[in-house]
RNA sequence: GCCAGCUUAGCUCAGAGGCCAGAGCAGCUCUCUUGUAAAGAGCGGGUCGUCGGUUCGAAUCCGACAGCUGGCUCCA
């Protein structure tokens, strides 16, 4: 965004806010920024509709006509408080500043608390702009403050580009994972059943079922090992992790049974190290790497729940390393390998490494000692330099109270990113449950361990790839590759008769539309995205071909040998 | 959790205090036996999210609760 744009933008927010206060005097205003695209402001005491945006653009549009400038003035702190005495929000950010000398920005009768800059007057504003909708959002965003209702507006350059992107954005809610799942029956939520809990139906589990693998597969082929344990564990465990006392607010209350406790799991974690620490590990065993597709059950709250990508039972493509600290960089390392490798076979090729380090200001807010978060921060650094990524972006502060990580964010065919993949270092569980191992000097040491999850969680991942790929999935993963559609009952023998044949070469088909129109049927099997739609009929039943359609494309008679060599490909 | 809006048939939606609540698609039955994006006819299907209130009368007005949507907050 340039500076001219965001000026304008930024003017805008005013403008708006100016028309608020005219048609509700009582509001009590907030902050009013730019944004990506366009603009909003906060107001305390008052509550606007729908029905108000079109008095306001036009009250915003009669500012701009009748070009009144931006008047900015220096102003001491005692002043502020005086012109903002009925703006509560603004008195308590006067009092946060820690300079004497404020700016204000006046515009006709309307003054505002702000550094600028600004348009010099109102009429250099030529953006096309459109009130856009309303929303909560807490002051200063903290929960602990009052909620305001924040009034989004949209600003471009021009009429046309407002216009396209409101189309877009249309465009994006047909890609809705949620509308995608409900119309080719991939799963659903149920009131009864409970808020965030999804089923999966046949077609979005065989889905599930075929990334699982796909993930699985890879993990084991770079020797992960497979483990598995329980849903649920005794509050005792829980207690011992930290989870109880740091955590309990994401978590499912207990279920009593025999006088003892138990709580479902929101982590694997605990469970792995039960295992490590079954008995005396060498460090000849090291790195140990477990793998497990664990579902685990947050009570994330309601207003937070949004279909797959935020649900509230969910499994993650779970795995624990626990390794020495001078294997830690190389097994970094290979999980961002892996990562890549999945990645770019599910055709997210745009990731984005962020490494979120220790604020260097507040180190007491973390666990463990100096030495150990040096010594991971640095595994991590050098892993992603190896790797080759250089570009990676340090975010100071954003660690884990336990430890570094690696977030990375997959960029999908919308530009849209999203944080999916983890790669964390933990010193917390290590400590708190005493893991070792037996070094060469016959010593107990304390290993070093891994969490990484590299799709995330199998839900998050396949509501984003849903909206990725707008439901029209690649054949390897597509729960139903191909429909082979009999042109009338009389064709349905040979029709079957090729299923099964494909069928035995792993295909995933099905014979759909016998009691409909062709035409019908391949209506019905693009609606659905089905990657081929195979029709037979007496030509290809004499011949002994099949007709095969891919994805709109009609690619002619073939042999049922040629089509497979075709997939191959 | 908080703010705002929404909730009518399996789906998408009409119905703005007054006969037995409607349409299209989907479903079922019959007819047609079909050549690459919607054949035709008929039939079934709704405690109008739930509970309570106002009213002679409520899908329609009011309240509570639940769920959904958009945000905010959160995502040890």
């Amino acid at each position: 965004m340039s500076k001219e744009i965001e000026k304008q933008k930024h003017s805008l927010a005013h403008l708006m806010a100016a028309a608020v206060l005219k048609i509700r005097p009582e509001a009590k205003i907030g902050i009013g920024p730019a944004t990506e695209d366009g603009f909003y402001y906060d107001f305390g005491n008052i509550s606007l509709n729908q029905d108000d945006f079109k008095n306001l653009e036009k009250e915003i549009h009669s500012l701009i006509n009748k070009d009144i400038p931006f008047k900015k003035r220096v102003v001491s702190k005692e002043e502020a408080r005086d012109i903002f005495s009925d703006q509560p929000y603004k008195l308590e950010l006067i009092d946060d500043f820690k300079d004497e000398d404020l700016t204000v920005y006046e515009t006709a009768d309307f003054i505002d608390l702000c550094e600028g800059p600004h348009v010099s007057s109102t009429g250099e504003i030529n953006l096309a702009f459109k009130i856009d909708r309303t929303a909560g959002a807490y002051f200063k965003g903290s929960e602990e403050n009052d909620m305001l209702q924040r009034v989004y507006g949209l600003a471009f350059e021009t009429k046309e580009d407002l216009k396209k992107y409101i189309e877009n954005r249309e465009k994006a809610k047909k890609r809705d994972h949620r509308k995608i799942g409900q119309k080719q029956e991939l799963f659903m939520f149920d009131e009864e059943v409970g808020q965030g809990l999804p089923m999966y139906l046949p077609k979005g589990a065989m889905l599930r079922h075929l990334l699982m693998n796909f993930a699985l597969n890879t993990y084991l082929d770079h020797d992960y090992e497979l483990v598995s344990t329980p849903h649920i564990a005794n509050e005792a465990l829980w207690e011992k992790s930290g989870h109880l006392q740091h955590y309990a607010d994401d978590m499912y209350g207990p279920l009593s049974v025999d006088d003892r406790k138990y709580r479902l799991k929101p982590m694997n974690c605990p469970f792995h190290v039960k295992m490590y620490n079954s008995r005396s590990r060498s460090y000849r065993e090291l790195p140990i790497r477990w793998a497990e597709m664990g579902t685990v059950y947050r009570y994330e709250k309601s207003g937070e729940l949004h279909g797959l990508t935020r649900p509230r039972a969910f499994t993650q493509d779970d795995a624990h390393i626990i390794c020495t600290g001078d294997q830690l960089k190389n097994e970094v390392l290979g999980a961002l390998k892996i990562t890549e490798y999945i990645y770019q076979t599910l055709g997210l090729t745009d990731l984005i490494f962020k490494l979120s380090v220790r604020d260097p200001e507040k180190k007491e807010d973390y666990f463990g000692g100096d030495e150990e978060w040096e010594k991971a921060e640095k595994a991590l650094e050098n892993a992603l330099k190896s790797f080759g990524r250089n570009d990676y972006i340090r975010e100071e502060g954003e660690a884990a109270f336990y430890a570094p990580k690696i977030d990375i964010d997959a960029v999908d065919a919308m530009g849209r990113r999203w944080q999916l993949s983890t790669i964390q270092i933990d010193f917390n569980l290590p400590s708190r449950f005493k893991m070792n191992f037996i070094n060469e000097k016959g010593e107990e040491e304390t290993p070093f361990m891994i969490h990484r999850a590299l799709l995330g969680s199998l839900e998050r991942f396949l509501g984003v790839y849903i909206e990725h790929t707008g439901g029209s999935f690649p054949v390897w993963i597509a729960p139903v590759q191909a429909w082979i559609i009999p042109i009338s009952d009389r064709h349905e023998d040979y029709a079957n008769k090729i299923k099964n044949e494909l069928k035995k070469e792993g295909l995933r088909v099905v014979v759909e539309g016998v009691n409909e129109t062709l035409s019908k049927a391949i209506r019905n099997g693009e609606t659905q995205k089905i990657p081929y739609l195979i029709v037979v009929g007496d030509k290809e039943e004499k011949s002994e071909e099949i007709n095969v359609r891919f994805r709109g494309e009609n690619k002619g008679s073939m042999k049922v040998k040629e089509f497979l060599l075709d997939l191959e490909k």
